[in-house]
DNA sequence: GCCAACGTTGGC
DNA sequence: GCCAACGTTGGC
């Protein structure tokens, strides 16, 4: 059991839409970053825990939490020359790139913004508040999980 | 929209 | 194997 968080912008695939999909579930696609896919193909186990986080968005934060539902499998997408992260370097037979299934577990009662995890001692040490961070996916340790859990039912952030 | 901080590519 | 050029991410 390992805890995850998973970046993306809401605007081309946020929370809004999982919970609009069947089962609200669907497939991470797209990653296009070694170090996120290694994470997805070789350590993501189905009823890992992950959270929702919104880039590119104003204020950027965790909105919600996620279960990984189906372990690494080859991103079709990068198959596919119409599709926007095609990969002509992967191919079915030898598969680049790798992703996994997400099921909305629920949504946070309030966004956790990215301002307020950087002012909590506690998670000073988290890769997400580190400078120059950009991977899209990444480990989150058991305390960090239950220090930004602990922050949601807290009065919001003045 | 800007740009710092990466990560990748490819010539040599 | 080095590293300059280029592309991307994502906060601001």
């Amino acid at each position: 059991m390992h805890y995850w968080l998973m970046k993306s912008e809401p605007d081309v695939f946020g929370i809004d839409h999982l919970a609009e999909r069947p089962r609200q579930t669907e497939p991470w696609d797209g990653v296009r970053n070694y170090q996120a896919r290694n994470m997805m193909r070789d350590q993501m186990q189905v009823g890992d825990l992950a959270f929702f986080y919104h880039s590119n968005t104003k204020p950027p934060g965790i909105v919600g939490i996620v279960e990984i539902s189906r372990a690494g499998y080859p991103d079709h997408t990068a198959f596919d020359p119409n599709d926007p992260h095609y990969d002509p370097k992967s191919d079915p037979d030898n598969p680049r790139w790798f992703m996994v299934d997400v099921t909305l577990q629920r949504r946070l009662a309030r966004k956790i913004t990215l301002d307020e995890l950087k002012t909590r001692p506690e998670l000073a040490e988290m890769r997400l508040v580190q400078k120059g961070n950009r991977l899209s996916v990444m480990p989150v340790e058991p305390d960090e999980w239950q220090a930004i859990l602990a922050l949601e039912n807290k009065s919001v952030f003045p």
